[in-house]
DNA sequence: ACCTGAACACCGTTCAAGT
DNA sequence: ACCTGAACACCGTTCAAGT
């Protein structure tokens, strides 16, 4: 609050005239990324297929999240859920609604899917992010397998030492994982 | 610090003698908890096929987290891994590895499945925290299709009007999304 | 070796008082 | 209507001083 009020040339105690609590500071602001999210999901054309049409969608949607990083991690600690959010599922809903999944299946789709229908995924750990290199001898031993995979892709791919995980192909392959599967079982409903 | 003190009977200032910062103190404690994943992961026994010795071993952590529920937020706010954690993810490679995964593959499928191999999953939102009769009708209008699963789904099981989604099954129908998709692509490994 | 009191630099928030 | 200073109740953390 402080820091806010300091960008905005006021004391902080000035914010309280507009707003209750900070809280509310970060639900507003999860509101402005989330109509943002709605309106490049707006723009994508929609397909025949509704598993092009969510995939584009959702690759639309991780744009903006890419611009703005620190948005995931705020997401994450919201628990009520803004209106805007809600109605990019609302959509999702429509989309796979009009393909023929029911209403069960939509809401299984939806569980599954989690945050990636917004575009980003929480990486709880990042194998990356110690090179194998760097990587003491003695936590390696204890980390055969682990180790081996990671010096194995590193070395496949060399250009890619920085960030040897392309995180986009990471993305579309879960993604496309998911709604490969979904799409499966649609053909049952 | 100051209430951790308090619970162990001493002054928040003596914690600073057996530990440097707070985030140590949180980061052993995602170490505990992991070893107690792991332990609970090396007592389910291991069948023929990868799937299903890897579906028990994430029912089995799972059940970790469900009896510590404030476990998931903390691992999501802690950046550098616990070695515990990196254990568990070293146990899940040799798992594929030994049906026939390609390491890169193997890669894929640890990002794909992310948090959910620890057994558990952020929900980003809770579509049913508010039960769709108590949603005001402004807010239903602008939620046509989500509204309508939501009725529908509440209809058809009205058991669950506390919790009318089911987290476990939800978390399984996921997860053997995820799992039924890698091993389809193992054939071709 | 282990603990503590006093103190510092931060927070979010309240409220009576200013213009 | 909008802003502010002083103040409160919290944090994590340091450090010299205690036993």
């Amino acid at each position: 609050m402080r820091r806010l009020a300091e960008e905005l040339g006021a004391e902080a105690m000035s914010l309280y005239y507009h707003v209750a609590k900070k809280e509310d500071v970060l639900d507003g602001i999860v509101d402005v990324v989330a109509e943002e999210v709605n309106d490049a999901a707006a723009r994508v054309d929609s397909g025949p297929d509704w598993k092009g049409t969510a995939r584009r969608r959702i690759l639309a949607a991780r744009q903006v999240f890419l611009r703005h990083r620190w948005a995931p991690g705020l997401f994450a600690t919201r628990s009520s859920t803004s209106m805007a959010v809600l109605e990019y599922y609302d959509n999702l809903v429509a989309l796979m609604r009009e393909d023929g999944f029911s209403h069960d299946r939509i809401h299984h789709a939806l569980h599954a899917l989690g945050s990636r229908a917004l575009g980003f995924t929480q990486e709880l750990f990042d194998p990356g992010t110690g090179a194998s290199a760097e990587v003491p001898a003695e936590v390696a031993e204890r980390l055969p397998n682990l180790v081996g995979m990671l010096s194995e892709i590193a070395h496949d791919d060399p250009d890619s030492t920085l960030g040897w995980c392309d995180d986009q192909a990471e993305f579309e392959f879960g993604l496309d994982l998911i709604l490969d599967g979904l799409d499966r079982l649609r053909e049952r409903d």
